[in-house]
DNA sequence: TATGAATGAGCATTCATTCAT
DNA sequence: GATGAATGAATGCTCATTCAT
């Protein structure tokens, strides 16, 4: 019959979009609040539902978290691939991702994402679960690192520094706080901050 | 009566002692074990007095925690002082710096207090309590700022950053993450990763 | 209509044979997991319908196990009446139910029977609901009691002792605890359990 | 010092008529509503005590049960031995036995010792805790079972009955359903009931 | 002062039951 | 009738904090 499948896509479409709500609300929550803090009750309460109907979407607090770092990782890694893939150099590219980390709604996202994935809670869960992001991770660990090979092989980055230094000193320019003690509280306008960092980043690591 | 002063401040040496003790302890429990899953109950347990007692010293889980962070930037402080005030150019005095804040016990210890630093458990108590943290945090970052401007007069950095971000990537560069995954994880040196970092750093910060 | 009549007659019949096929899997279940661990949600499952599907032929959990209870119990009524007319003497007919009990499918209904009209999470719902299985235990009751006294009449069983004490000790010997101590745990074989068993009972009750 | 023992054993007295006072109300609580529908909430409001506090005796509800079971089982096997060891003949023992069940305080714990020891929800958690529990149990059967093996040598007790199947049928002779049928419903005075047991019983193990 | 027993608010999770579609 | 998503009361357990001794 075909009406079967528009109405189990119906169905499907609203759990979907509920699902993203209660991620949407999550992410809200964890950003106030940090893992702990947040409790499925609050969550619930902010999404108006009842705290049952959370269950019904993620078997528990942990693998709620743990579907949203996934979800927000796979955003990162869809703009990252497609920023990647740009006719630019390499460095051009970097700057890109760079610049995109730090700008609005997926800067925003990025931080909660670096601050979960950082917390001793979360990661102590991750051993069991972590299968899938990891997997995200390397990806997206291994786009960047693609990134930087090719900058090193057209000369433009020091070929003597290890390639997961440069990745790691370029995560670390995404720190959550920086972000905080700069443009919160200094009041410095982001695109001025990623300026300065970019500059730092790729003289830094440029080859003599 | 005379007699009162030493009896005082045996008792007060006393007090002290187990302070440090207690204080000490707790730093090796949240080094293992974060900030939630660190109890009351295992520092007074690990420290061999009873809880109660604990509270004798720090009004709550929190103050305790607050404790550690003022006493560990403390000893970052007196460090950053001292290596400061070396006859040595200013970046010579900040590769020390940051040389040191890697190396055994205190690069253990920075890491920590990073790590709670930057927790959001413990950064929403800050507020009322960060008086006195801050202005030893103020202290630090007034310290390395100095020798930022410095090294900027000098020519040697460049005078076009500003020195909040430059000090601000400075402190990223220490982020227990960066160390966690290419110490631990990919068996990196210190001394290795650390030569890495400072030749990226001031390479990005020099002057044209 | 007289049409309405096979057409109510056979959605009644689907419905009966829906509700039998729920029972037979609330059996299982009970059997697996016990009162509290079986949830509706399971037997659902496992029958291939929804969950308030089941609500639409018993109105609770309880009603559900009530009507199991009910099930089961007129089934060893009819098994028991049908045993105690048969042309022997009182305690061949007896013994050929205590047999029975023992055996097979029927030996493991029993078991269930006896575990879930003992279980104090059951029997706290039967003041409200006991009415018909209470009538139908008191039939089951009042035939064997008459094999009983028929036995006491021919001089077989003491007639000095009373026939309620009679009949619990008869049934005593169904405990699917004794059974599991013996028959799963011991490896010894229903048959010789019931032997003496039997042995034991009819001896221990027999007149001088 | 002399002081610190009784002020030890003062607070261990406390502690262990605390520990009494619990596991007492557990058991009213346990015989009134089942497994179940037991809560550490009603425990400890009975107690008229704080929840925490019922857990810094019993480290789970679960743990809870299995000391109450202990406790009553160890009763038993006390009162077993004692009653085993008096000099009398095996048979006359084990009636004293079977009457001691039946009769008062200690009956009405057999008869809650049976229920959880028999309840699926209890007998789940068994195997990880059961050692103990399973050791009281073994000496207690063995007791018995030594007693049955007297009587058979001493000609009293048919030597073709296997001891595990008087042992069980002994036990059986326990149900507290059994009891509550006859003494409860039927209002027959337990001294009536177990005298009409014991002679089923004896008469049905008798050689001939 | 030191103790540690007692407290109780807080939280994750389960599951029988309901009801809109 | 049939469905299964939604509900929310109920419960076991933890742990920072307090306070009588």
């Amino acid at each position: 019959m075909q009406t079967e499948i528009p109405r189990q896509s119906l169905k499907e479409k609203q759990r979907r979009e509920r699902e993203d709500l209660i991620l949407q609300v999550a992410e809200e929550v964890l950003t106030e609040k940090g893992y702990h803090d947040t409790s499925m009750d609050e969550i619930a309460a902010r999404v108006g539902i009842a705290k049952g109907t959370v269950y019904l979407h993620f078997a528990s607090k942990g693998d709620l978290v743990f579907a949203l770092i996934e979800r927000e990782m796979q955003k990162l890694l869809q703009f990252v691939e497609h920023t990647a893939s740009l006719p630019l150099t390499a460095r051009a590219r970097l700057e890109s991702i760079l610049q995109g980390m730090y700008r609005g709604m997926l800067g925003q996202r990025v931080r909660l994402l670096v601050a979960l994935y950082t917390s001793p809670d979360v990661r102590k869960d991750l051993p069991q679960k972590k299968e899938y992001i990891h997997s995200i991770w390397k990806q997206l660990s291994a786009r960047i690192a693609m990134l930087l090979e090719e900058g090193k092989a057209t000369g433009d980055f020091d070929a003597g520094l290890p390639t997961p230094v440069l990745l790691g000193t370029f995560f670390s320019l995404l720190s959550p706080w920086e972000y905080e003690r700069h443009v919160v509280e200094e009041q410095i306008p982001p695109e001025e901050l990623v300026k300065h960092l970019t500059r730092i980043y790729f003289q830094g690591i440029a080859a003599d």
